[in-house]
DNA sequence: TTGCCCACTTACTTATTAGTAAGTATATTT
DNA sequence: AAATATACTTACTAATAAGTAAGTGGGCAA
């Protein structure tokens, strides 16, 4: 694949978790990457279009780091521990994540965009709540919640928990994600 | 004070709670309030200017509602249930909280609306961390974490339970603030 | 009654936005 | 060698954005 379209997703992506969807402009990649206008036009058509393929390869992602997890036979913790490495280094590039920044523009979103930004948290919340159960199965993890209950519950502790710390400096995002850990503890 | 002001603030904090910052416009509420562009500059010089005073409004009432909770003599309970109950009522509304649509944007806004931004994430973790505390001592709830993490992992809850909620149907908000609230019981 | 302030409107400007149509250089295929 | 496809650029358009300067009507004060 043409490594110019790859460049304009990822810089997209990072434009999206530092400014916001209605925020960035085909300008600010085109600058950046040295291009014009119309050549982000030629692999993205319209902005929409532009916003539901960085959605699409987020869930690739997601989907490749999974199965890469399950191949390495990964336990539950450790599982866990993988997704919540992926907020400590956004915390660290001072960006929110792609759902936090795209939901509260959810009504702004084209319907395809707002498909497949559905898609990626549903997802998402499905991988966390079978690796909850699975995890309490095997007695690595306890909690009285239902596991769907709790998915969304620590799904939410991240994306906001990344989202105030951009705010509020006295915000220790680690040690959230530490207490999250400890809150699974047996 | 002004009549029309009122409006522009409480139109504008709709807006801002279903589309986001970036997204709304002067024309927005023009239209909506039936007057022209114009007499929104007229009250607010700046869209800044009108962002700030939104959340300068937000602060105002949240003071007030803790005022009003403490001298009608509500117990920490009460307090947390009487402050869940808002986001219950956002959710009904479909719409997000403003801390939750402002601060994907935040490095979009200018610093004085940062800095209003930020007071008032911090207001309301010193709130929550100071009832968690009080609750606590009179045995009321109970938790491991310290006042201030376990603050901020129960406000990002409702943050993003919102905005998650928003995106994916199947997410049980209403049980999401049970779960908030079972977590704290003795 | 004159003058002034308040709460706007009229009528703009300037900048930026997403998006498009047509052209072009380079490489590849026929 | 000619035709074609790829990966763009040039040069726009139309819409919308925030913001402003100057004007206006109506009420109140001196």
């Amino acid at each position: 694949m043409s490594v110019t379209r790859e460049r304009i997703i990822e810089l997209g992506e990072s434009l999206i978790r530092t400014k916001g969807y209605n925020a960035f402009s085909y300008q600010d990649i085109s600058t950046e990457l040295g291009i014009k206008n119309a050549a982000i036009h030629y692999y993205f058509p319209t902005k929409a279009n532009l916003g539901t393929s960085i959605i699409k390869t987020n869930i690739q992602r997601f989907e490749e780091m999974v199965d890469n997890m399950h191949s390495r036979e990964f336990d539950e913790t450790q599982q866990l521990d993988t997704f919540i490495k992926i907020y400590i280094k956004s915390h660290r590039e001072q960006k929110v994540c792609l759902v936090g920044s795209l939901s509260p523009d959810y009504e702004t979103l084209n319907e395809t965009t707002k498909t497949e930004l559905n898609k990626m948290v549903d997802l998402i919340l499905r991988w966390l709540a079978e690796t909850l159960t699975a995890g309490k199965q095997k007695g690595l993890f306890a909690f009285s919640d239902s596991p769907e209950n709790k998915a969304v519950l620590i799904f939410s502790s991240l994306v906001a928990g990344l989202q105030l710390s951009r705010v509020v400096e006295t915000i220790d995002f680690k040690n959230i994600c530490l207490s999250i850990e400890d809150g699974l503890k047996t």
